[in-house]
DNA sequence: CGATGGCA
DNA sequence: TGCCATCGG
């Protein structure tokens, strides 16, 4: 998931303190799927209502959401809108994986290997067009900002930030420094225990890396990224000296006598040049209690004091104001 | 994952 | 109060 740049990338740890009055924009799919993966029983088996309907990421849209507002942060769920062609491999792959995923989650469930069986089923996790739209149904009663980018949500999220209306993106993924967002916040739970919030900054990595944005992006498409293969056993260390030798990704391929499966013009200019929504708003509005109330707790069975504790958090919106609400 | 409750 | 196991849906 994502492009592995973990080796070449310094972060900062930061406290939520460092996040008090800032606009997050996170990346939903990424939220989300985190969600649907770790919110399981011990047998991998998600939280469902008692129709069978998953319900795992309203539980951490829910919490996470109102934690995030309670330390003082104004958060803006950025959902994907059409993916790229170039990602199909990846979605085939991902979507092959899981079902080879749930089929050995059964099967270690048949056998009574717990471990096995948890392990699995959070490889099996899915989001699908209902999963999305009942995230967004939320987030609207919630009074949460959501906005549908028109490619991917990373770089939607990036834009944002390069327009100063959001701060940060929160993700897990490296993605989002690709799509030029100067920051990245990773690690944005809320117990954390070991891993704190770290802050990536753009700037900071190409003056360490001593490399221009471009030549990252090159990086990037030799390592491999969701939207091309990239060149077998080329990492992030590797790929970093050939780039910074060679200068650009066609003079480095042509020392390697190699060729890719994509044109990296073309995904230079996903990359540097990616369709995003320009017209937007941001505005925290008031939660809806009562509405609230009737879809997590009157359709999906969720206890109507843990819900109501969660949402009482979330006035701490209506005493701060949006920068930005001065100019609408 | 995040909330909760029991226990020191 | 803080830590940890387990519950939540």
């Amino acid at each position: 998931m994502g492009v592995k740049f973990k080796d070449i990338v310094s972060s900062e740890e930061i406290r939520f303190e460092d996040l008090n009055g800032k606009v997050v924009a996170l990346d939903a799919a990424n939220v989300i799927y985190q969600f649907l993966s770790s919110i399981r029983q011990l047998d991998g088996t998600p939280l469902k209502d008692q129709n069978g309907r998953v319900t795992s990421h309203f539980s951490g849209i829910l919490y996470r959401t109102s934690s995030l507002v309670e330390k003082g942060m104004k958060p803006v769920y950025v959902f994907d809108g059409r993916s790229s062609a170039l990602k199909k491999e990846t979605q085939q792959k991902r979507k092959e994986i899981k079902e080879e995923s749930e089929r050995r989650w059964k099967e270690a469930l048949e056998e009574g290997r717990l471990d096995d069986a948890r392990k699995f089923a959070v490889r099996s996790s899915r989001m699908s067009p209902e999963i999305v739209e009942g995230s967004k149904k939320l987030l609207k009663l919630m009074g949460i900002p959501y906005i549908q980018a028109k490619g991917e949500g990373e770089a939607q999220a990036s834009y944002m930030v390069e327009r100063g209306d959001a701060w940060c993106v929160a993700s897990q993924d490296y993605d989002c420094i690709l799509f030029g967002a100067s920051r990245m916040v990773k690690n944005l739970t809320i117990s954390g225990g070991q891993a704190s919030p770290e802050l990536i900054q753009l700037n900071k990595i190409l003056k360490n890396l001593d490399v221009t944005r471009q030549q990252l992006v090159d990086l990037a498409i030799m390592v491999g990224t969701d939207f091309n293969q990239g060149i077998k056993g080329i990492g992030a260390k590797k790929g970093l000296k050939l780039i910074k030798k060679h200068g650009d990704i066609y003079h480095a391929l042509e020392h390697l006598d190699v060729e890719l499966d994509v044109d990296p013009d073309i995904l230079r200019d996903m990359f540097l040049n990616h369709e995003v929504e320009s017209h937007y708003q941001l505005k925290w509005q008031k939660a809806n209690p009562e509405e609230i109330v009737e879809f997590l707790c009157r359709e999906h069975d969720f206890s109507e004091d843990r819900v109501l504790t969660a949402v009482d958090k979330l006035k701490k919106l209506e005493t701060t104001q949006s920068s930005l609400e001065q100019w609408f």
